[in-house]
RNA sequence: GGUCGCUUAGCUCAGUUGGCAGAGCAUCUCCCUUACAAGGAGAGGGUCGUAAGUUCGAGACUUACAGCGACCACCA
């Protein structure tokens, strides 16, 4: 065995062996407990970044955990389409190979590019999962887009159209000029932008005049482009200003329209001159205020966010009417919106109507894939009435049949929930769900399953045209069935039936709205249990922090430090990584400063550290919910622990021959055997309670102790003197034990960290375990039950008795500068339990802490000269007549002898307090009343030792 | 503006029902001892953001304040 793990040797041969072996699967054994996890579906053209890792990591831990307890466990997998990002992806693989665009190509053909390109890249993810250790079940793998979850989309589409849960209506939607689509509220991020407030004078027609005898009213706007589109003027009915203009027309420049003034609440008498301009085609706002007052609506701008050649007139309804002509001045035509800002801006100016500019900072809203600022449009969309769909999911997280992990998530879920708007579910978009609708040349339509279903639904004449709606379904719309539709429904499949509901969902809060509150939503609505009753998705929602980079900044290529899993397991050269973080940039002016820092970070590229250090150290971090800054140096240190664990088992290995170990006589157990024993079920128990509370850190952290700081550096060493120098019975007790701890801890840690408890399991189970041939694999083997019948309290009393002596001896080498080499024997003023325990264990003393002898000094004997340490009751002697630093040592007993005194004038001072006293719990009086004796008879102690060297 | 979270050692973070402040990394000293130098042994290091309150007792509970962060809404 090497001295090191060598993750890539055996990694993917590891995996490789369980994916055949079908293991991943569920076992669908009699009796046992369905578990289920639903991956949240990446990019099919993705790749997998540090929160997958992170997120994939956890359900990892969770379905090992079940799988190993014998649950019937399904770890169902699979991709998303992802809509805009993947039609982007390939248009703009398109420009750059072909010069063409989507619409060079027509919507087929580029279509089939889109698969062509699933097919090319869509490998990479899974690939990348598998490197992971993740335990899903391929053979059940899903796409949004295949042709069940189709079917599936399909026909929930159509019932919910059906019961009138989903509508077709002109409203305005947020439209995205680049991408030429509507998204959803969700999809829009608001920024910061530094602009100005254009206050227009808007002269009054029929001579109307203002109060202040003005024959204009002023407004303010930070969107003067829009008032091509402007059909009214609000002021707030109860403003004395203006109340007596309400009814009065406006001549609205440059297109010369007369508009009213209109009252409405929506006009703040404190904002601004109290005027507001109202444009219902091209702001949310001035649209309900439209429908309030019953307002016209124009639309001024094209697609692609350009000033029409003609506008577009509604009614208040959204259906076409003249009642204003639609012309537009010549010269603004055709003009982008921030050039025909600037055109506007200039002819309000010639016209003496440009009162004033103010600067101004707003929050502008843009769109999160176009990155380009969302224009407000009117146009026909699909909506899912969400508020109907909404009760039933709050109502199944108030009462508790779902719960949120952390819990505070739940008030994010509620806010957003109790004032949810209609879905926009319609996307003008070509790689998608297209929308099973069908229209005549009339207009009329017709929702079903296909042209056929529809013309026999709705009693249609085979000769009558159909034409199918040329929109695509919302991503998130196909996703939002992912529980049931992946389960095979609207079959009523042995999966659906027995593993929905789900158990837990593991994502980030950032698509709690996105996704899961739309999952519950969707769910709710079409699974229903035996009673009829609404099935929710999952139980549980564990939401993880965001893995951020060492400074706390969210990672992301335009920064460029994005840290690739992948490269955390395999390692990378600088320059490799370099060229990863620079290479294809949005920005290349950041390319160079990139460089920089990524060279000053990482002067040796990163190493190679395998997949269990990562697996540990993503465990070890998800802490409570917080966002997650990574640290290198704890992926070196969780590294370092997998190493720890592998020398540990060449320890065990290399102790144990080639020949099974016997059962020991329980006779020749040690107190360090019954006590590691006792240990372990300690720890068996605090890991599966930190397992059901979703705190992996803590059951990272317990692991690693028991590991390290009992099982490596206690017991092991405790080992050695029966495994070298024992009797053959003595050595196969020690053995036996080291072997059957270790072999526990292999189980319990396999959760976690996948594959090198499986290689080195490999190993120790056919030594250990009855009928075990060594080709069995670890992750189906129970996971380990803590027994209290094994634990052993004189045992574990004893030997922490035994690790304080040893610690004191080697306390006294440190500070009397004693090489660890020299040689002595020490004395014990001990009685009682402390005496019986340093007799039992006196081999264990005389190893660890490398002592010729041990003896309890008797009751009444001389005191030798000695270096004293207190060990609670009982006092450690190490006679050293002749290499006392006098000085040395008598300040040594003077700062402990402080040290002791302060904490009895604390417990004093306390005990002295008769409100304490009086009123502290008896059993808090009394431990502090038995800690006073036992400070005051140390200090006694200190000094006796005191007084004796002084009479050096 | 609303909601939520965070502030503990140089750094990154734990700290369960209130009862003597913890870990990893970093720092310092010693040691290549036959599982492991990716190691072993030892040491130093904290006014728990500030202030008030509740309590016999507060890192933890309450309130206010400060700083940082997130989300939502609005800004004509």
């Amino acid at each position: 065995m090497e001295k090191t793990f060598d993750a890539k040797a055996v990694e993917q041969n590891i995996y490789r062996r369980w994916e055949e072996s079908g293991c991943f699967s569920p076992s669908w054994k009699e009796g046992a407990k369905p578990y289920c996890i639903m991956l949240p579906p990446p990019n099919v053209t993705g790749s997998l970044h540090m929160g997958h890792a992170f997120q994939q990591t956890i359900m990892d831990i969770l379905i090992r955990h079940h799988r190993m307890m014998g649950d019937n466990t399904l770890w169902q997998a699979g991709t998303d389409h992802a809509g805009i990002a993947t039609q982007m992806v390939v248009e703009r693989k398109l420009a750059a190979e072909e010069g063409k665009t989507r619409r060079d190509l027509g919507r087929d053909a580029f279509i089939r590019k889109v698969w062509d390109w699933k097919a090319e890249s869509g490998g990479t993810i899974t690939r990348q999962m598998r490197r992971l250790g993740d335990s899903v079940d391929w053979t059940r793998e899903r796409f949004t887009m295949d042709d069940g979850l189709s079917r599936a989309v399909q026909e929930v589409f159509i019932r919910l159209y059906r019961e009138d849960l989903i509508y077709r209506g002109k409203r305005l939607v947020n439209w995205d000029p680049k991408l030429r689509t509507a998204i959803s509220d969700l999809e829009v991020e608001n920024r910061e932008v530094k602009s100005h407030m254009w206050h227009l004078r808007y002269p009054l027609a029929d001579g109307a005049k203002t109060r202040e005898g003005l024959d204009y009213l002023v407004v303010a706007t930070t969107r003067p482009e829009t008032m091509l589109g402007d059909t009214a003027v609000a002021v707030n009915p109860r403003d004395p200003r203006y109340q007596d203009l309400i009814g009065k027309k406006i001549l609205l420049p440059l297109v010369n329209r007369l508009i009213p003034v209109v009252g409405d609440e929506h006009a703040d008498m404190e904002k601004g001159t109290g005027c507001v301009k109202i444009t219902p085609a091209h702001d949310f706002n001035d649209n309900e205020v439209g429908h309030r007052c019953g307002l016209p609506m124009i639309n001024v701008l094209t697609e692609d966010a350009r000033i029409r050649d003609e506008a577009q007139v509604f009614n208040v309804n959204g259906e076409p009417s003249d009642v204003y002509s639609g012309e537009i001045p010549e010269d603004l035509r055709g003009l982008d919106r921030y050039e025909a800002r600037k055109a506007v801006l200039a002819k309000m100016e010639n016209l003496g109507l440009l009162d004033r500019i103010e600067d101004h900072t707003l929050m502008q809203p843009y769109g999160d894939r176009g990155g380009v600022p969302i224009e407000p449009m009117l146009t026909d969309q699909w909506y899912v009435r969400a508020g109907i769909l909404a009760e039933p999911a709050i109502k199944a997280v108030e009462d508790g049949r779902i719960t949120f992990v952390p819990r505070q998530y739940e008030n994010m879920y509620f806010s957003w929930m109790r004032n949810i708007q209609d879905w926009c579910i319609s996307r003008q978009l070509w790689w998608g769900h297209r929308i099973p609708a069908w229209y005549d040349p009339e207009g009329n339509v017709y929702v079903g399953a296909g042209e056929e279903d529809v013309r026999s639904h709705y009693n249609l004449s085979p000769d009558l045209p159909l034409k199918q709606d040329e929109d695509v379904l919302d991503t998130w719309f196909s996703s939002a069935l992912w529980t049931f539709s992946t389960l095979g429904w609207p079959e009523e499949t042995r999966e659906l039936k027995t593993f929905h509901p789900t158990d837990v969902l593991v994502t980030g809060f950032d698509i709690i709205f996105f996704w899961v509150a739309r999952m519950i939503m969707m769910t709710m609505h079409f699974m229903k249990d035996g009673q009829g009753n609404p099935q929710v998705p999952f139980r549980t929602v564990y939401v993880t922090g965001l893995i951020r980079d060492e400074e706390g900044q969210k990672m992301s290529k335009s920064k460029g430090n994005v840290l690739d899993p992948l490269d955390m397991i395999d390692g990378i050269s600088l320059d490799a990584l370099v060229g990863k973080r620079t290479g294809n940039m949005m920005q290349p002016q950041m390319a160079e400063k990139i460089a920089k820092r990524t060279r000053k970070q990482f002067p040796e590229g990163i190493d190679a550290h395998g997949t269990d250090a990562l697996r540990f150290t993503l465990a070890a971090l998800a802490s409570t919910g917080r966002d997650i800054n990574w640290d290198m140096k704890r992926l070196e240190g969780y590294r370092n622990f997998c190493n720890k664990l592998w020398n540990a088992s060449r320890y065990a290995l290399m102790n144990a021959g080639d020949t099974p170990v016997t059962r020991p006589d329980p006779a020749d157990l040690t107190a360090a055997d019954r006590w590691i024993v006792t240990r372990l079920q300690i720890a068996i128990r605090e890991i599966t309670e930190s397992f059901a509370a979703y705190r992996f850190d803590l059951a990272a952290t317990t692991l690693y102790e028991f590991v390290w700081n009992e099982y490596c550096d206690w017991y092991l060493e405790m080992t050695k003197p029966a495994i070298w120098k024992g009797s053959p019975r003595e050595k196969n007790a020690a053995v036996h034990t080291v072997l059957s701890v270790l072999e526990q801890i292999l189980r319990l840690a396999h959760p976690i960290i996948p594959f090198i408890t499986e290689e080195i399991w490999g190993n120790v189970a056919p030594l250990i375990l009855e009928g075990h041939t060594g080709s069995e694999t670890l992750m189906l083997q129970p996971y380990p039950k803590a027994q209290s019948t094994l634990e052993d309290q004189k045992a574990l009393t004893q030997v922490e008795f035994v690790k304080q002596v040893v610690i004191g001896v080697r306390n006294i080498r440190a500070e009397m500068k004693v090489s660890p080499s020299a040689r002595f024997s020490i004395l014990l003023k001990a009685e009682g339990a402390d005496a019986q325990a340093a007799e039992d264990n006196k081999a264990f003393i005389m190893a660890l802490a490398n002592v010729d002898d041990v003896r309890i000094l008797p009751e009444g004997a001389e005191r030798p000269l000695s270096v004293t340490k207190l060990l609670g009751a009982s006092e450690l002697l190490v006679p050293m007549a002749g290499l006392i630093d006098k000085d040395a040592e008598l300040a040594r007993l003077q700062k402990e002898a402080e040290k002791l005194q302060g904490e009895k004038d604390r417990i004093a001072a306390k005990l002295a307090n008769e409100s304490f006293v009086a009123r502290a719990p008896q059993q808090v009086v009394d431990k502090e009343r038995a800690r006073l004796a036992e400070v005051e008879d140390q200090i006694s102690k200190i000094t006796r030792q005191r007084e004796e060297i002084a009479a050096l």
